[in-house]
RNA sequence: GGGGCUGUGGGGUAGCUUGGUAUCCUACGGGCUUUGGGAGCCUGAGACUCCGGUCCAAAUCCGGGCAGCCCCA
């Protein structure tokens, strides 16, 4: 790595080339290449997401990346949310098309017709479902690799329900989800209430979850959304009731995108690059061989790997030998593999590995008999990887300079009115997120006293 | 939304002011040698963002497109 991490700028453009998780050279503004690493990342964040679903009795499906203009016009607001980036194709081969066709922003107006289909009473009650899939936004603003792309990698579940509250317990799954999701890949969030203002176009409300990177701006990895009968009533998405009378169904989102992989980047990475969570890294171990003169090295790292693989591990053995050890250490350390191990003669001879961790500085010898306790070891990484940007969000919160960016992220405590909030950002220059749910406390209104909740001022991505 | 900067082998660059032969580093292929924190030698391949204009002649000057980067709101 040549730039620092307090270049963050130049720091993240330059990781993401560098480990090939992307290739942004690809000659459409916004849409980059996904590359094996980087894909292998996102893929195992993907699984990680999917159990999950599973297990929660979500069905995984896959619609149509079109929507027809009919399906999207209903009248409502949703569509004057997205009307701006939308992209239409207007022509077939030489043709044009009587009716224009727009490729999704989100599944809203392609998955709700065909509710309208599926559900019929109350025993198809509740649906869940979600999918993952690509969507297109022509985003007009400076386009960055996992932050603002114009072709995303997207996770959506959709879910309708007999009543508000049902839809409402949903919402707390979705909670419980996304607390699993993130500890895995070790990232604190706050959960912010957005303001009537910036809701998510059709929502009742909009709960997202931010965090703070490196740059001191926020970045929103997730949403869930409680639609109530917004959607339902305009799509027609109906059941009959135990009382056989239609009744409009109560529905819910839960939005999460490629910003993960920028979020991980970013909160994780150090001066020598990615430390990815062992629990969504492409190799969570590599065995890098040091051969000398004798020959029996390479087969003992074989042995090593083969071991690793029957406890499940993903590893990989760097056996390359037209590089030198130091060289395949700062390798594997850019590309943010969370545990290296060392073999060389002197391994061979006392039938142990050498250790070191990517979050820590010393090596340490382990006899082959207790390569059971490497799994110790990737835990130990994930703890200390959640310290740290559990860290890095408290420091943000207090106020604590951030990089060479003062007062990057504020959390006065605000009343509910629009009046005060945009006071606040005048005052700031930020922009409201949102009050904070999952972290800070009731007071009094910082403008005009009455009651409120710590919110959070900002410059988001 | 507004402003600024930049496009030369895969990456980073020199050359551009003053038009004529494209420099170096790195990475990459082959060979030899080496290997416990970014090895060395030999050798090979590889580039002027695109379109138009000016000119005998354009990487170089002019206009536009596309793409990237930075700053402000």
């Amino acid at each position: 790595m040549e730039n620092p991490k307090s270049d963050f700028s130049q720091w993240y453009n330059e990781i993401i080339e560098l480990a090939e998780l992307t290739d942004k050279r690809y000659p459409i503004k916004g849409m980059n290449v996904w590359m094996p690493y980087g894909f292998s990342l996102m893929r195992n964040i993907d699984e990680t997401i999917r159990r999950r679903f599973y297990q929660d009795e979500f069905k995984e499906v896959m619609f149509p990346a079109l929507i027809s203009r009919e399906m999207f016009e209903v009248e409502f607001e949703h569509i004057k949310g997205f009307e701006k980036e939308l992209y239409w194709i207007t022509k077939g081969g030489k043709e044009s098309l009587e009716d224009d066709l727009a490729m999704r922003p989100t599944s809203e107006a392609a998955i709700y017709p065909m509710f309208k289909l599926w559900i019929r009473d109350h025993a198809d009650l509740p649906m869940r479902i979600f999918q993952i899939v690509q969507v297109w936004r022509y985003e007009t603003k400076h386009t960055r690799p996992f932050i603002r792309s114009r072709d995303i990698h997207f996770i959506e579940c959709h879910t309708a329900h007999e009543t508000f509250e049902d839809a409402e317990s949903q919402m707390e799954i979705y909670r419980r989800e996304w607390k699993e999701f993130t500890d895995a890949l070790c990232i604190p969030y706050m959960e912010v209430e957005r303001p009537e203002w910036d809701k998510f176009p059709g929502a009742m409300y909009t709960r997202a979850f931010d965090t703070v990177i490196p740059s001191g701006r926020t970045l929103q990895i997730g949403t869930i959304h409680q639609y109530g009968q917004n959607f339902s009533k305009n799509y027609d998405v109906k059941f009959a009731d135990e009382k056989g009378e239609a009744q409009f169904v109560h529905q819910t989102t839960f939005g999460i995108s490629e910003r993960l992989v920028a979020d991980i980047i970013s909160i994780h990475g150090d001066n020598k690059g990615l430390i990815l969570p062992p629990s969504v890294a492409p190799y969570q171990v590599v065995i890098v061989s040091i051969p000398g003169k004798e020959e029996t090295v390479e087969s003992f790292a074989l042995d090593v790997k083969k071991n690793l693989e029957t406890m499940g591990i993903r590893v990989i053995l760097d056996s390359r030998n037209n590089y030198t050890p130091g060289y395949k250490y700062n390798y594997w350390e850019m590309k943010g593999v969370p545990l290296r191990i060392e073999i060389g003669e002197r391994e061979v001879k006392e039938n142990k590995v050498t250790v070191a961790t990517r979050t820590g500085k010393k090596k340490e010898p382990l006899p082959v008999a207790d390569l059971n306790k490497i799994n110790d070891l990737l835990d130990s990484v994930s703890e200390e990887l959640m310290s740290r940007s559990n860290n890095i969000l408290k420091d943000a919160l207090e106020g604590k300079v951030l990089g060479d960016i003062e007062d990057a992220v504020r959390t006065p405590i605000l009343c509910y009115d629009e009046a005060c909030a945009r006071k606040m950002e005048e005052k700031l220059s930020l922009f409201m997120m949102g009050h904070i749910m999952n972290i800070g406390k009731e007071g009094k209104c910082e403008v005009c006293g009455k009651d409120g909740r710590t919110s959070l001022f900002s410059r988001p991505y």
